[in-house]
DNA sequence: CTCGATCCCTGGACGC
DNA sequence: TGCGTCCAGGGATCGA
């Protein structure tokens, strides 16, 4: 499942292998995880001139430079467009060769000028795509949270300690820290030893400054070893990754504790698959409203 | 504001 | 072999 680490790792292979490139047609199979599938007939034509990460999503940027054709208002009006891929949980965007038959669940094929083609496959159509003028680019990234690889001690503080929220559902929050996942949040909380039923507002300033730098090393160390793979995350080379060899929680239920060897276990909080240790990550106190019925 | 429930979708695991 | 059922999960949406 792609999370700020795996986009990161697709963003890095393809600024390697397509940037640069033109689009010289477009194919478009099922659309319905596109939010405007009629405009990507402009793609045709466009340069991509800068692919980045924004959260959790990819952005190709476009450039209508290069061709010598007359400028019509159209380009102008499409002039810093940009292509919005969200990989959802199986998304895939990955250049091929052309003579390789489509993958059954290939969605969009991009044919660029070198012969090849940038193709988006997704089984489960979780994943989302668009294409963005440079006005709706930033009504789509406003509102977004802080990059948890870039927000400060004090600002991850406040983001925390100002919710009611569980701690679990705030880092799962797009728009209090964009690109974290089910994955590293767990991993997070694990190692800085907080239950993912906490309340952000009792969390104390020593445990969001260790969570804000353990959250920082794992996202780091995630993306050097090129993200997680459960499932079926595949970079842009088609590789996995090999982060989920480091996982300390997530997917361990019943395994024992790294560190204190007692077995992880498996809640759901915040509508998610929770893994924690339940000594070493203590559960708060019991609150809120006190209506425990014995659960069928 | 915060919560849980529901929906989207398909592959994989599991039971019979 | 082949069903049927359940589950996974990011995010949008809705009602409580």
């Amino acid at each position: 499942m792609p999370e700020l680490p795996e986009v990161e790792t697709v963003v890095r292979g393809l600024q390697k292998s397509v940037l640069g490139r033109r689009i010289l047609s477009v194919w478009i199979g099922k659309s319905d995880f596109i939010d405007n599938p009629a405009e990507f007939a402009r793609l045709s034509g466009q340069r991509i001139a800068a692919i980045e990460r924004f959260g959790k999503f990819m952005l190709l940027r476009l450039a209508n430079d290069g061709d010598s054709k007359e400028k019509t208002l159209e380009d102008a009006t499409s002039e810093a467009a940009s292509l919005l891929v969200h990989l959802g949980m199986t998304g895939q965007l990955a250049p091929s060769a052309a003579e390789i038959p489509f993958d059954k669940h290939t969605h969009v094929s991009l044919t660029l000028d070198d012969g090849r083609e940038l193709r988006y496959t997704d089984a489960r159509r979780f994943g989302r795509m668009a294409y963005l003028t440079a006005e709706s680019l930033a009504k789509e990234v406003e509102g977004a949270g802080a990059d948890p690889l870039e927000v400060s001690d004090a600002e991850f503080a406040e983001r925390v300690l100002s919710r009611n929220a569980r701690i679990k559902a705030l880092l799962l929050d797009q728009s209090v820290f964009r690109g974290v996942g089910n994955i590293y949040a767990d991993e997070s909380l694990w190692r800085a030893k907080i239950h993912p039923a906490r309340v952000g507002s009792k969390i104390s300033v020593k445990e969001a400054e260790t969570l804000r730098r353990v959250l920082q090393e794992i996202l780091n160390r995630a993306i050097v070893m090129r993200g997680s793979s459960i499932s079926d995350f595949l970079d842009a080379n088609g590789e996995p990754g090999e982060y989920q060899r480091h996982h300390r929680a997530y997917g361990r239920e019943g395994k024992p504790c790294y560190r204190c060897r007692t077995p992880i276990r498996r809640i759901i909080v915040a509508g998610r698959s929770s893994y924690f240790c339940p000594k070493c990550q203590p559960a708060p106190r019991q609150r809120k409203t006190q209506r425990r019925k014995s659960r069928r």
